[in-house]
RNA sequence: GCGCACGUGGCGUAAUGGUAGCCGCGCCAGACUUAGGAUCUGGUGUCGAAAGACGUGGGGGUUCGAGUCCCCCCGUGCGCACCA
């Protein structure tokens, strides 16, 4: 009987969906394990054959550990909010929820046919609003609760007050915006509205007057992860800085957490280092510089703080607050000129000219070290948003200060021994300090790691500064001016905002008539109508971020019903954990790190157990496009193949891959593919047209986006998911080419005939011992380290082996059914019930365990080398000890030749591998 | 500029410091066949008739022995990027 993929898939799938074969419930008799993929936002082009690698590479895995007796969660669910879905409404006024439910439904359709063993009784959907309550109820949580530096925890907003109440802002440990100064009484004779203010300061959630990303053409502000070299990372459009009134999520209060906290998890390197990057942890101090002739005191933030004998000017970011305060009646103008002129940049064009542009205030400030006063210059190179927004300026050893002297010629003084600054800054952070000699502090002769800490000693112990440790990670802008997200669960009393009682979410997100701002433009939101409390307060019109709902979707699965609770303590702290996560890099800066903030904020609250989301984190690559070629000769239709396309001045065409078979074009599909091919001409070589090609993204406009249905239907999800597996290694982004594909099939059908005359109850040879615990043992640790494609590999070895060793037996035709299981579990399911006899799923067998004595060797062959050159091979028994296998080595009539007139210097062994004979 | 990966046949790739190229694609030859997108067998790094020599981006080093470890250079990919 032939190998027929369609019935054997279709039967198993009906099977394991009738018996909820992959349905699991909390047991604490057993160990857990969590599998997780990275749920997908379903687009309406559908799956294409690169996104299921990882949830094939995640699939096996779960299979494998349930194989192994733990008790597997392996959910999915859909990140279902975000902008196509809204950008689509716009164009058609179709309800996003409609079209992401078609969506969703593709999806589904598409996920069912590759057989995966989800637990779909527990899917979530982020815009269902069974689950975004929680989303907002957390939100409502880090409203109610500030950053306390002293107990490094999130604490409750009243803790907060009552320190107020008592001492006002004196000694108050908290992560802050500003760092504020007010009394006890102050505090009391506040306003509500000021008191709501000045609490802003402090909340994990809290509205801001911030920088922020905005995107004119979206109408929407974005995330830092969102824009990348000044355009938006959906749809590339331009995003300018603004200042807008947002929510925020104070995620820079976790920043030394979420560092540490790398340290613990099994993440691979490069993943640790992105996010260590992003957080961009700097120790250096902040030091305050007086103004000459003013009460203003400039604080700026160095690194470098054993530098400042070298300051010879500052500078202070356009969007300082201090530039109104510095900035001299004569340079008003020239001051206010430059600011227009930044403003009107948008961050791409700062980018790209890197002029270098600056304006004079007119003031000075003066070196507290050497009383010496130095202009105070404003320039768009300092960022408002790091550090103080200004700083002191070293141009003899930082090439940013250095161009902006060399422009406006300011001074440069070298402060290293041996430094040339003649041309170009000297940026090294090491050497002996000269010319750095002041009527308190000399460190001349110092290295510099040395004077470093001695200048901060100094600073601190003088009251000039402070040791300081700043961040480049921002708190996320958590508002979006849209219609297709969360509401936020929040009203407005006298311009005061408030959370909505818990009993009143969810909020539900309203229907309105188009998805577009309002005329006097607010967000979508500001359509709705009675958009309002009960009571009549006027409701929040913006939406949360696509990462909002993402954020904490893991927890969700571990109790997707609950409706007291975003998880039960006793789900959570049972499966506690994700021990696996399977997804792209393309989350490192975003997801994974809102994700970590999000978790270790519900940790801090004692709602959830771990205090790091995911335990271990595999990347797979992405599956890249391979585009084929047709080269058309200019202004005809005639197509040359690809070897001879040099010989003719031609225009090469995307063809469609489908309807190429290793590189060879089907010359009549390709006649038929479009009307005005229909009369091609075609020039072969052999016969044949030859297509070029080239990986690219997949993508409908290349013609090379291959669609996993179609796979499955003519080869199997077997094949597929095998094929996807054999490619290459997970974690390497490679491109798909179909060809090569019969490999994989050849070896289901192969080992579909291994069975065909049933299996025997004989005891197996110990030939075929060998084979199946090779295995065994081959794939077991493969699949530990994520290495599929050789698990493959060892497959085909094995089952070549038993077809030409006859093997029937059912002592290894069994173990081998169940190894295969997880990668192949239809043929695996059918191979178990109908040969193998069984009635139960395979899905419950006992993974097998190898046993080594059938892998001992009787003999071993050695390649003797002499000098480290192999030159002859020795068969000896596997049992011989070194000084006889050596002796058996000389004894042999080739070494004479070799040892001749030598003198043998050493000799080494490696049992099983290697015989070397050191002569001289 | 800084950081992190990676570089092996025509192609995808494999090699706890121990005979480089397993497995697969493709290709070549053959078998069975009355044509199939079927199956099976053998071959397939380069040069050479062969013996053999040469071969893992380039150069150096450690070692009896290096694709693998160390240093320098070149190239590719990714991340961050006026972060003081």
């Amino acid at each position: 009987m032939e190998y027929n993929h369609k019935d054997i898939e279709a039967k198993w799938q009906q099977y394991w969906k009738d018996r909820e074969i992959y349905k699991v419930n909390v047991d604490s008799s057993r160990p857990k394990f969590y599998v997780l993929d990275m749920f997908p936002y379903p687009s309406g082009a559908g799956l294409h054959v690169g996104h299921p690698l990882g949830y094939i590479a995640s699939d096996i895995f779960a299979r494998y550990k349930r194989l192994q007796g733990f008790n597997v969660l392996h959910p999915m669910g859909y990140d279902a909010y975000g902008l196509p879905a809204e950008q689509y409404a716009i164009q058609t006024g179709q309800h996003p929820e409609k079209t992401t439910s078609e969506n969703i439904a593709r999806y589904r359709s598409q996920l069912d046919k590759i057989g995966f063993c989800y637990d779909w009784s527990r899917e979530v959907r982020t815009c269902d609003p069974k689950f975004y309550k929680w989303t907002q109820w957390a939100f409502q949580q880090m409203f109610n609760h500030y950053y306390d530096t002293a107990e490094n925890r999130a604490m409750p907003i009243e803790k907060l007050i009552a320190h107020f109440e008592a001492n006002g802002s004196q000694g108050v440990n908290a992560a802050q915006g500003k760092e504020l100064d007010f009394t006890a009484e102050q505090w009391k004779q506040m306003t509500d509205k000021e008191k709501s203010d000045t609490l802003m300061n402090y909340r994990i959630a809290y509205l801001g007057h911030t920088m922020v990303n905005w995107c004119p053409k979206l109408g929407t502000v974005l995330a830092n992860d969102e824009v990348s070299e000044g355009v938006s990372l959906r749809g590339g459009y331009p995003v300018e800085q603004k200042l807008m009134y947002q929510w925020c999520l104070r995620v820079s209060a976790y920043a030394e957490r979420l560092l540490r906290g790398l340290d613990d998890i099994d993440w691979t390197d490069s993943l640790k280092e992105t996010q260590r990057n992003w957080i961009g942890r700097s120790e250096g101090a902040e030091m305050r510089f007086k103004v000459a002739g003013s009460d203003v005191e400039l604080e700026i933030f160095t690194t470098r703080a054993d530098t400042i004998f070298g300051v010879t000017f500052m500078v202070l970011a356009p969007e300082s607050a201090y530039v109104s305060q510095v900035t001299t009646p004569e340079q008003k103008q020239a001051v206010e000129d430059y600011l227009n002129e930044v403003k009107h940049k948008t961050e791409r064009e700062r980018m790209i000219d890197k002029k270098v542009t600056g304006v004079f205030t007119g003031s000075y400030a003066i070196n507290p070290l050497t009383g010496k006063e130095i202009p105070i210059w404003v320039s768009d190179y300092v960022l408002a948003g790091y550090g103080t927004g200004a700083i002191m300026a070293v141009p003899a050893h930082d090439s940013r200060d250095y161009a902006f002297a060399r422009k406006f010629d300011l001074p440069v003084i070298p402060l290293i021994e041996g430094a040339d600054v003649s041309e170009q800054s000297f940026d090294a952070k090491s050497g002996k300090m000269i010319n750095s000699c002041g009527p308190e502090l000399d460190l001349n002769g110092s290295e510099v790691k040395d004077a470093i800490a001695r200048t901060k000693q100094f600073i601190s112990e003088k009251g000039i500064g402070k040791v300081k440790v700043n961040y480049r990670l921002r708190d996320a802008i958590f508002s979006r001016q849209r219609y297709w997200g969360e509401p936020f669960p929040v009203y407005y009393k006298d311009g005061i905002p408030h959370m909505l009682p818990a009993n009143q979410l969810p909020l539900l997100l309203p229907e309105i008539d188009q998805y577009l701002p309002t005329e006097k433009g607010e967000p979508p939101l500001g359509r709705a109508k009675n958009w309002q409390t009960p009571e009549g307060y006027p409701l929040e019109l913006n939406t949360m971020p696509g990462f909002a709902g993402s954020s904490a979707y893991y927890l969700r699965y571990m109790d997707p019903h609950n409706e007291e609770a975003l998880v039960s303590p006793e789900a959570n702290g049972y499966w506690r954990d994700v021990d696996l996560y399977i997804g792209g890099t393309e989350h490192a800066t975003g997801h994974l790190i809102y994700s970590r903030f999000w978790n270790k904020f519900l940790y801090d609250l004692g709602k959830v157990v771990a205090d790091e989301p995911f335990r271990k984190l595999v990347n797979q690559g992405m599956i890249q496009g391979r585009s084929n070629f047709v080269y058309r000769i200019k202004d005809t239709n005639t197509f040359v193949s690809a070897g001879l396309k040099d010989q003719y001045d031609v225009t090469p065409i995307h063809v469609d891959v489908n309807i190429v078979s290793n590189d060879i074009l089907d010359t009549e599909a390709f006649r038929r593919w479009r009307p005005e091919f229909n009369t091609a001409e075609f020039i072969l070589e052999d016969g044949k047209y030859v297509c070029g090609w080239a990986v690219e993204k997949m993508s409908k406009s290349m013609f090379n986006v291959v669609n996993p249905d179609d796979i499955v239907e003519r080869y199997g999800a077997d094949t597929l998911r095998l094929y996807e597996m054999f490619l290459g290694p997970l974690e390497q982004s490679k491109p798909w080419d179909t060809n090569g594909i019969d490999g994989v099939n050849r070896f289901l059908k192969k080992l579909w005939k291994l069975y065909a005359d049933g299996v025997s109850d004989d005891p197996a040879s110990a030939a075929s011992l060998k084979t199946i615990h090779t295995l065994i043992k081959k794939v077991t640790s493969d699949i530990e380290h994520f290495s599929y494609n050789t698990s493959i590999a060892a497959f085909m070895i094995c089952v070549n082996e038993l077809t030409a060793q006859k093997c029937k037996s059912r002592e290894v035709l069994e173990p081998l059914v169940i190894v295969l299981a997880p990668f192949a579990p239809h043929i695996a399911e059918e191979l178990w019930h109908t040969a193998l006899g069984h009635d139960t799923t395979v899905c419950d067998a006992t993974w097998p365990a190898y046993d080594e004595a059938h892998l001992v060797e009787q003999e071993v062959t050695y390649p003797v080398s002499f000098n480290g050159k192999a030159r002859f091979n020795l068969t000896v028994p596997a049992a011989m000890g070194k000084d006889d296998v050596i002796a058996a080595a000389m004894a042999n009539e080739g070494a004479a030749k070799w040892l001749e007139g030598k003198q043998i210097v050493k000799t080494i062994f490696v049992p099983g591998k290697i015989v070397n004979i050191v002569v001289k």
